[in-house]
DNA sequence: CTGAAAGCGCTTACAG
DNA sequence: CTGAAAGCGCTTACAG
């Protein structure tokens, strides 16, 4: 196939014929091939797609005049008959959140391995806007959609998916025939809350994301289910929803700091709303770790760069990109009629910003 | 449009009839429409296109059987015919680069705004893949693309793009017909180098961007403008390419701190390199911007957030992405004919991590 | 092995 | 106002 490619543009660039109009502004099309070469279209089709009967000759002969010509078949025919556009989209709410663009890379990657070019839909936080994406990507025939996070509620998705293959990404509606990945966000913050329960601390805030989405929600959960397995009752005054940017985490801490309850660590709910809590401590005179201990989730490339570094949540954002396409693939070949739902593992990647509270340190030197 | 779509959608949700497939496993198309109202299909297209005369009577009466039959027209068809897909891609390096996914939303917004769609390559970055890919969506007929950055050679693209509208951004080949955009790169890293020299550097410095891109050149240039027109001689020993990552900062600032030569100020090709060389300079226990002043390019968002905020070049991303699209469409819709190559303004923007050399605030604290 | 014909799902002159 | 026909650029049985 790359072969093939190469040899197309090669002849682009080299020959003085290629030239890839016709007339005025018409491209040059099947006919004109046929004509050039003393054929019919048909044999034109045949020399192109290979497998079908045709002298190595015709075929080559054709070959040439398609080279010297720079002829180029049109898609949009090809899929008007095969119903298939070989295309992708995906569908996600904010691309400048680091997250998406490493999944989005890992389902390219994929996409392009299959010979497939990939739509980007920037929607998925406007349920009018992501719908009326969905429509026009039925339209226009694309195979199969990838829908990351969002708010679009389950019934909508329903009513508009309908003979189109979609795996959705990180959130947990089940609608029929739709696969579905996304990270183990429950276990994840339980575990993230754990590290900071095991170092000593008593007082955890959290600090999530928008309300309404499974993501925060699920991160939440994992974040009470810590303190009370602890024995340490969640207070709600300790919790506060973000947007998952930095100006949440940062605008949410502002507000925990003026309150009277008191905390010594916080579980954000992502990386960049950690971000945000951090740049608030510290504009409050609090030391991270030091005064108060900051975990953050998804492990995007920054947060090893920030200082102090980032305690986070690991996320294999490549692999949930990965296997999202790869369900697709799997819907839209048929090869898998049964959705499944997997749920891809995480773990607690510790760095600078997450240590014993204060006092405790103090007893431990003391004690060493 | 948008009130047609509600209605489609409001219809795919709520009709019993509306399960958009005719049989077993084809769609419902205009012939379904049209034997379902008893009119031609010549009608039903009249009906959904308004313009052409139609009474209101048969229009309504279509209408209500599409709604009904939850219908939508097969968009590969009306391209075919139109000899336009109403699809723009944008072929690009590195979506990880925050650069480029705001850019890339500024594109997305102009795109929607305008009915199309969006398709994202990822391939700039390889020659080959990129003409593959440009291949690839000449034959998808897409209307126009725009190519960032990138090390596409001028003469391949040259060769691929005739026919396709094509609008570059960051990068200052010249091809005919072709428009481009970008920031004042030069002025932009003049800038930045005469603020570290003002401050009172003399042993400035650069980590660049990676070898054979224009952005890289024209940052160098503007680096070495500043010191000429200081009457510095730029230093070789002192000048090291990135990569435009972190990575390539780190690497860079840790071979550059083993060499004699010293300095006390270093200009980053962008910001994510900014970040690299403050990460080797805190490993190596110099403080930023006490012992070495680093200023980025680029101003992406977390620029603001990492410890010491960072003085960096401002572009402003989402104008360059807009000015592109705009140029895109003229180009389009033969409203330009002329090319154009627009160069943006830039600013400095003084945050933390550039201050006075240590010895300079010291006597400036001495004579205070 | 090759060509003429039908057809993919639409839109748009051309008649009436 | 409405329908029959041609055609967008291809592929694929169907004949030969």
């Amino acid at each position: 196939l790359l072969g093939n490619r190469e040899n197309l543009y090669a002849s682009l660039l080299g020959q003085p014929g290629g030239n890839l109009f016709a007339s005025e502004d018409r491209l040059v099309t099947i006919h004109d091939v046929a004509a050039a070469a003393g054929v019919s279209i048909a044999t034109v089709s045949r020399a192109l797609n290979g497998g079908a009967r045709i002298s190595a000759q015709t075929r080559q002969r054709v070959l040439d005049i398609v080279d010297g010509l720079g002829y180029q078949p049109n898609d949009l025919a090809r899929s008007l008959l095969a119903g298939s556009s070989g295309t992708i989209a995906v569908i996600l709410p904010d691309i400048t959140n680091p997250f998406f663009p490493e999944l989005v890379k890992a389902v390219e990657e994929e996409v392009n391995r299959r010979g497939n070019l990939l739509l980007l839909c920037h929607s998925a936080d406007d349920e009018q806007k992501a719908l009326a994406d969905l429509i026009q990507l039925r339209r226009k025939q694309v195979d199969g959609v990838i829908v990351l996070g969002g708010q679009l509620s389950g019934d909508r998705l329903a009513g508009v998916v309908q003979g189109l293959a979609v795996v959705t990404v990180d959130r947990d509606v089940r609608l029929p025939g739709v696969s579905s990945v996304q990270s183990d966000h429950r276990g994840g913050a339980r575990a993230a809350t754990q590290h900071l329960l095991d170092l000593g601390h008593t007082q955890v805030a959290f600090v999530g994301g928008p309300k309404g989405l499974s993501v925060s929600r699920d991160r939440q959960r994992g974040y009470r289910d810590a303190l009370k397995r602890a024995g340490i009752a969640h207070d709600p005054a300790l919790e506060s929803p973000g947007d998952f940017l930095e100006d949440g985490g940062y605008l949410a801490t502002k507000a925990l700091l003026a309150k009277p309850a008191k905390f010594t660590a916080v579980v954000a709910g992502n990386d960049l709303t950690a971000i945000g809590v951090m740049a608030a401590l510290l504009e409050a005179g609090r030391t991270v770790p030091d005064d108060v201990s900051v975990v953050g989730y998804d492990d995007i490339r920054l947060a090893s760069y920030v200082r102090p570094r980032l305690t986070t949540v690991r996320q294999s954002t490549g692999d949930l990109g990965r296997r999202a396409a790869a369900l697709l693939y799997e819907a839209i070949s048929g090869t898998r009629t049964t959705p499944v739902h997997e749920v891809l593992p995480v773990d607690v990647v510790i760095r600078e910003s997450s240590a014993a509270p204060a006092l405790i340190a103090k007893r431990g030197r003391r004690r060493g």
